[in-house]
DNA sequence: GACCTCCGTTAAAACGTTTACATAAAATCT
DNA sequence: AGATTTTATGTAAACGTTTTAACGGAGGTC
């Protein structure tokens, strides 16, 4: 691969000319500038970014942590970072964190080995305040981490519409089935919103958490059904993701016991899954929230100012499964 | 952020012994090593990856080149993909292609300027013969393209079992419904498969070739309906993936032909979306996919023979779409 | 002609590593 | 004890860029 040096020798100046001409930057007269351009060309030179990237002290990389890449919620959210990303000049190194606390920190190290400029981090577990002094922009994803920009959606917010759509039902026990959250993550906060928003309603909410475990190794269905038997006054469901609500509508087990004909159902995130099963659910932007934290930490790599917290709003899609029971 | 040179003089060694140290290489006592090791500890060294690759001219990374990132298939790939490097000690760069020939082209430069040791290609469009002269080890994945190693599945087999599948349903004029492709593409063999094995069977098919405008505009199962006005005859369905199959299904327009329950459809993908819908499908092994171009690329990385091609079985998935017509 | 200014260019020092080579000290052999 | 090998360390030149400071020449002013 040729070099800079080579591409001087070629065009017969120093290297430091070219290097200008390649940053458009001093004066270069217009000769030299045609000259260097041919040799560019002829030589096929492309500029070492990583030698780059070493002398300005900046890589334009932008990492990107996610618990899982295929789970729809974070394959969206990867593709509206990269599309923000590119147009802006920088580029993506992606790692996976695998809900792993100590993986989680280690790809945020080699992260900051790699002297990405920015850090765009989705963190699920451990505790979040070794991230807190870090030098380079971290912006967090559906978390609350004292001293980074946080982006996120409405939870609490959607959780109430959820309660209020199962109260239009005619619920009066609305069963939450869905993961025992630590209390520092967003998403408990559909918990929550649920919950209270229930209560003002005169409703008498049931919560039966659920393991991360049930969710894949595929007993999840069974779970729903055991919890059903335990609350046997349940007359609405609020399944807090699309994904485990389709797992749970599609298993043969719930079919057979005719759930989705008995009990209204709200779920969650608003994925392509959600519209297929004509699922009512919770839609949350995550394009724009992916494309939101892109922004923020340009922003940030920029020395501009950053938002605290942003916070996307959130809407209730109307289908079949609250649809029915009107 | 510290780096060898602050170590160096922290421990009060040259930074030649801290890089060796580092390395693990060369003779080092016991005593230096542990005064570097405290050094490091203390003033929380990482060293700094850009350097160092630009210095062993290695940078351990992967560059990664999908049209979508989103799109299941690719999303499951990367995810593999992923595994298998951060797991032999690689790192992922993103691109994201679009489908557009010339973003492509440019992915592919831009990540040759960023020194990743090798790249995994998803090429769906253009004149691939531009990349044969690379220097850097190139995994193309479904395409195949002179002089790089290529890993597909077999998709004239896949093609052909679901004529074999639609032949036991009954049919005798099973329309295939799918993009028109190029040629030089892999999946074009399903079609072609597909379509000679009906031959073979004595069924005599039918084929309405779909844009990708349609699909990405919404009026798929419009053309669905209107293909199935023109071919009258047609008696089985074979959509040519899941995707494309599950919006067909779930369109208001064939609920309402009662598509489901008069034509027996066979999709392709083999993706979740498939068995939450119950489609019949012919399932690839995506991740296998993923993992196999990842260890080819490594391979070549480390100089060693990479296959010329790489081919993953598939297979028939049976569900309701077909089987209530047995 | 001496002095200044501007323009185009270059030489050389960074950036943070690795590594070939040199060298000093210690251990082993006569 | 001296010669030789071995072990541990340091020096300095790379890797491919950017950028500061310096420089030579052209043109203008006095």
């Amino acid at each position: 691969m040729a070099t800079i040096k080579d591409v001087a020798k070629h065009a017969d100046v120093s290297i430091a000319t070219v290097s200008r001409i390649m940053n458009n930057r001093g004066p270069i007269s217009e000769k030299t500038r045609q000259k260097v351009y041919a040799s560019m060309e002829a030589l096929n030179f492309r500029p070492n970014e990583m030698a780059r990237a070493l002398q300005k002290q900046k890589s334009n990389i932008i990492g990107v942590i996610v618990p899982s890449i295929q789970y729809p919620f974070f394959s969206i959210l990867i593709e509206a970072i990269e599309e923000v990303a590119s147009q802006k000049g920088y580029k993506l190194m992606l790692c996976r964190s695998g809900e792993d606390e100590a993986r989680e920190i280690e790809m945020v190290a080699l992260l900051e080995g790699n002297k990405v400029d920015g850090i765009i981090l989705c963190s699920r577990v451990g505790d979040a305040t070794i991230y807190e002094g870090k030098k380079v922009p971290i912006v967090s994803i559906d978390r609350r981490i004292e001293g980074l920009t946080t982006v996120t959606t409405d939870n609490y917010y959607g959780g109430s519409l959820a309660a209020k759509e199962l109260f239009t039902c005619g619920c009066q026990h609305p069963l939450l089935f869905g993961s025992k959250l630590p209390e520092y993550l967003e998403m408990n906060e559909r918990n929550r919103g649920f919950l209270e928003e229930c209560r003002r309603l005169g409703m008498d909410p049931l919560y039966y958490p659920v393991s991360q475990d049930m969710v894949t190794d595929g007993t999840i269905a069974q779970s729903l059904i055991a919890s059903l038997d335990q609350y046997q006054e349940a007359d609405g469901l609020f399944i807090t993701s699309d994904v485990l609500a389709a797992e749970i509508l599609t298993s043969p087990l719930t079919k057979a016991a005719g759930l989705a004909d008995r009990l209204p159902l709200v779920a969650y995130d608003g994925l392509e899954v959600s519209r297929y099963l004509d699922i009512t659910t919770i839609e949350q932007p995550v394009y724009e929230v992916g494309a939101c934290a892109a922004e923020q930490v340009i922003q940030g790599i920029q020395g501009k100012m950053m938002h605290a917290y942003s916070m996307m709003p959130v809407q209730l899609i109307e289908r079949a499964t609250t649809k029915k029971f009107k």
